[in-house]
DNA sequence: GATGAATGAGAATTCATTCAT
DNA sequence: GATGAATGAATTCTCATTCAT
């Protein structure tokens, strides 16, 4: 009885959130949202339309917020190879910092991408923006392999990313060790890095 | 309108199946499976206890089958690099052939593998089993990278492969182009064997 | 536990008119309906597709029971006077024998029509198909007044029957007695058969 | 933005007449009405105390409208058939003039008239008082029938007018015109007066 | 085995009303 | 007076599951 007045519609976003990512859009109850932001249910009819427009509006919220992270990472910073190196683990510790952005978008993925598609990012319909212009960068000034396939560079950067956290669940029980520790994530990273560079590099 | 009654198990698994890896095991309905497979509603409980129970059935129908079809794979097919080209492909090829097993996978990692889980299978607690073998044996003869890491490598070759195909629908969008038509297919593993191959080998 | 098995259908449209009538689509509660049924809400769906679907369905059987008995009424009666006399009687007891018709039909008249349309009825429609044949044939014969509106009068002998029965519950307080007694009745319909005939015999 | 303060309440008045003209007690929705009245919710519990009581005071404003109107209109007007003439038609054109009062009359006697009941009015009681009054004294005087039966002429002298306001929506399709058209009104109304003279002259 | 009817526990959504400011 | 947020009790509809035959 008496929640800070102004934050209703961040709670339940945030619980939103949270809920959306753990359990998608079907596994998710609004009465569960509802309740874990701490408000009625119909304030969420107020504030958002319908189950559906609320998780768009994670989605958008979700997109804007690695947009703004991801953008800057590599802006002027040396050559291509490096500009890589720092657009891959901008990304990577993004991902790292917010599980439930890959969580989100491979429910998304699975779901047939049709509320993604709403609140068009160029996240989500070109893959990794930044990236894909620095690569072209790289192998227009023969720093990269002349043959280097962007398309399939890009999808593979993207699934070696994201996969290791919506997978983490399961790694932490085959390895018997949390994937998410600060030295496993820093391996992960260089693993990824080093597969991409060699594959990238002449 | 009667349907051959020794089959209605079958028929059931494989309605199931097709919509368990459409929708996922919250978003699937217990109608649409039993009306999909020309049966009674009853029939599926009389077969199956509950809908978890069905579902586990199909991830277990699975499980054997991509066990089956890849074990084989490799076997006594030359040196270990062979056979890593040979493991691999035909793990890639049995996902290609079977669409649903990736998406079905993908959707249980996501809700947290709990029932994958009970059909305990190797494939899923242990990753690739096989091509961690090869991976161990090509490190032993020296034929590998001493300081290969198997456990990244194996995590990567999972997801590289299994990732083309949950989110082939929006990779469709993005290249304007089928990426499961057979040239786009053979480039894709292309892709993946070299990535793999150019960071396994000295 | 354990009504008549084939009898659920129809104990729904039973009660289903019986709310309806009383209050109206929107009045009406689907609850209130499957209980007075005796029957799992949860049935009324499978029968019916909706609230609005069931409510069609009652409008329906209502507007094909009132065609069954009023469409036979005068045929072959004599002269048109008689034929008339007969027709509006005809009507007249069959509003008084089915109290829910006239107010469903009022109930549909307010809200807009946009369900009756649906199962488009000559009644609906046209109003009284088979008085409208017989206003004509008696001007025809020179036997009404050549100057006759038959649509005004039309609209006059269906608002006089209906009208009386929406209204009995008002007339009921104001009369101090009870409209529908047999005697009311009669007297009712000797007043619009006198109001009609005066107006139409020459 | 800012609506003059003094005229909230009549603004509300006025959207909830309409509104409730439109859909009736139950179909009319707060918020709709509030909205169309351009004042916070809120203002409408200041005023009114329940939505029932504004559904109240709107019946009660109509009430005292129809009355005001008609209660002059046959006054010291020559004969009691011109009387009649003028009384009739008065109450024929405020109903064309004030569309909203037969649809809330009616919404009113079909939900059973308990909030008319409440602000107790002579019209609603007695149906129409200065017409009763008319009625009388031409049968006093002997200019009508002796056996003119007052009760039933007044109920359908109330049904013919009403009726056709109610129904114009349907009366539009089934014509192909539109009934409140001059012409029609003009129509209508002498149908109706000639109906009734018929019946009340000698 | 097989069926269609039936059920009860939810699930999303709506809505009249109240409250703090 | 006036506002927007907040609430709780419905309300329509869904769905996995069971049962009688």
């Amino acid at each position: 009885m008496a929640h800070p007045v102004v934050q209703s519609r961040e709670r339940i976003l945030a619980a939103a959130e949270e809920i959306f990512a753990a359990k998608g859009l079907h596994g998710a109850r609004v009465d569960e949202i509802a309740s874990k932001a701490g408000v009625n249910k119909g304030m969420l009819y107020h504030y958002f339309h319908s189950k559906e427009d609320l998780y768009t509006a994670v989605l958008k919220a979700n997109f804007e917020k690695i947009l703004a992270a991801t953008s800057q990472a590599a802006k002027g910073k040396g050559d291509p190879q490096e500009q890589l190196v720092e657009a891959i683990k901008s990304y990577f510790y993004f991902l790292a910092e917010n599980p439930r952005f890959a969580r989100l978008i491979s429910w998304e993925a699975l779901e047939g991408g049709i509320y993604a598609r709403k609140v068009l990012s160029p996240i989500w319909e070109e893959g990794l923006p930044q990236i894909k212009k620095i690569l072209e960068e790289g192998k227009a000034k023969g720093i990269f392999r002349p043959d280097l396939d962007i398309r399939q560079m890009l999808t593979s950067i993207s699934s070696l990313c994201i996969s290791y956290f919506t997978q983490k669940d399961l790694l932490a029980i085959i390895w018997e060790d949390d994937p998410v520790r600060p030295e496993n994530l820093e391996r992960r990273l260089q693993h990824i890095l080093e597969l991409v560079l060699r594959n990238v590099l002449l």
